[in-house]
DNA sequence: TCACATGATTTTTA
DNA sequence: TAAAAATCATGTGA
């Protein structure tokens, strides 16, 4: 249609003595006729997705009054500072949703009413079609809320995750744990109540004690087939390094590898060693690190 | 500055 | 579900 006679034309449909009678009997005819179809909105899954998002919005202090814990404010203050800004950057965010959502509504609705005027719609497909945008709207909420849940998940890993905090263990407590590893070489495998024994000596936590014997486990058993490998493409086998003990075979081979130099064994259980071959070691010497004044691990 | 050591976390496996 | 294995991130010493 020529875009000159569009106008002419809805004003000669509008002023028809019969247009709203007309109208009238079409919409009629046409929910009798049940033509529009009955659309099944799938909102639930949605309404439980932005739900859950709501919680861990308002547990995070993103939405409602603001969380205040003195305490670890002035513990992490950068971290508390990143926070506001996600805050208030996510409001903004909001504001200008719902805004446009409702800017949006009503405009969406005026189209509606005008086409109504020259076409039959129903009073159910208006509301369908209302209903879609906004569902489509609700899953850009979904959006930005996760967004923001996102910034406050990789904000608390920047801040609260230990690798970036971690603290190499005191001298003292790596040696009781070695000590036990060494002499339960064959099954280093702690019960929980030994765990519990070696992390009160070491003033560490049992899951730390864990973590310590998998990573040694896994080290040692490493270490150990890479030296079988060495060995292989040397038949002759490298020079072994004397055994502290005085029996069985090395027990050092991750602290000694084969060839290194001549070390300064670590303490170990009085049960466990042959004096003749046990040297004492010297007192490290003081190099700056996360030790504090008794050499202890600063726990992060 | 770089390589290696080491504690913690995540993923896979039994 | 604990342990193994892989991976990450930081500490450390040359």
């Amino acid at each position: 249609m020529d875009t000159d006679e569009r106008p002419k034309l809805q004003q000669s449909i509008r002023t028809n003595p019969f247009h709203r009678v007309i109208q009238e009997c079409l919409v009629g005819t046409k929910e009798k006729l049940s033509i529009v179809k009955h659309e099944i909105i799938e909102e639930t899954k949605d309404a439980e997705n932005e739900n859950r998002l709501n919680n861990m919005l308002r547990a995070e202090g993103l939405v409602g009054p603001p969380l205040e814990d003195k305490e670890s404010e002035s513990k992490n203050p950068e971290y508390h500072a990143n926070l506001i800004s996600v805050r208030k950057r996510f409001e903004l965010d909001m504001k200008e949703f719902e805004a446009k959502r409702v800017a949006f509504r009503d405009d969406f609705k005026k189209i509606l009413h005008t086409h109504g005027e020259f076409r039959p719609i129903t009073h159910n497909a208006s509301d369908i079609m209302i209903k879609r945008v906004d569902n489509d709207f609700t899953k850009v909420a979904i959006e930005i809320k996760q967004q923001a849940c996102e910034e406050v998940i990789q904000l608390k890993k920047r801040f609260f995750d230990a690798r970036r905090t971690r603290r190499n263990f005191s001298r003292e407590a790596t040696n009781i744990l070695t000590d036990y590893f060494e002499a339960n070489i064959n099954h280093p495998y702690p019960s929980e109540e030994t765990k519990h024994a070696l992390a009160v000596k070491c003033n560490i936590s049992v899951q730390q004690v864990c973590n310590w014997f998998g990573n040694k486990r896994i080290r040692y058993k490493k270490t150990k087939a890479e030296g079988k490998e060495k060995s292989v493409h040397n038949p002759q086998g490298p020079p072994m390094m004397p055994n502290p003990y005085g029996f069985g075979p090395n027990p050092y081979p991750m602290m000694m590898p084969f060839g290194a130099p001549q070390p300064n064994f670590p303490s170990f259980p009085p049960h466990l060693m042959t004096p003749c071959h046990f040297v004492k070691p010297e007192p490290p010497s003081e190099s700056p690190s996360s030790e504090d004044s008794n050499g202890q691990n600063v726990a992060p």
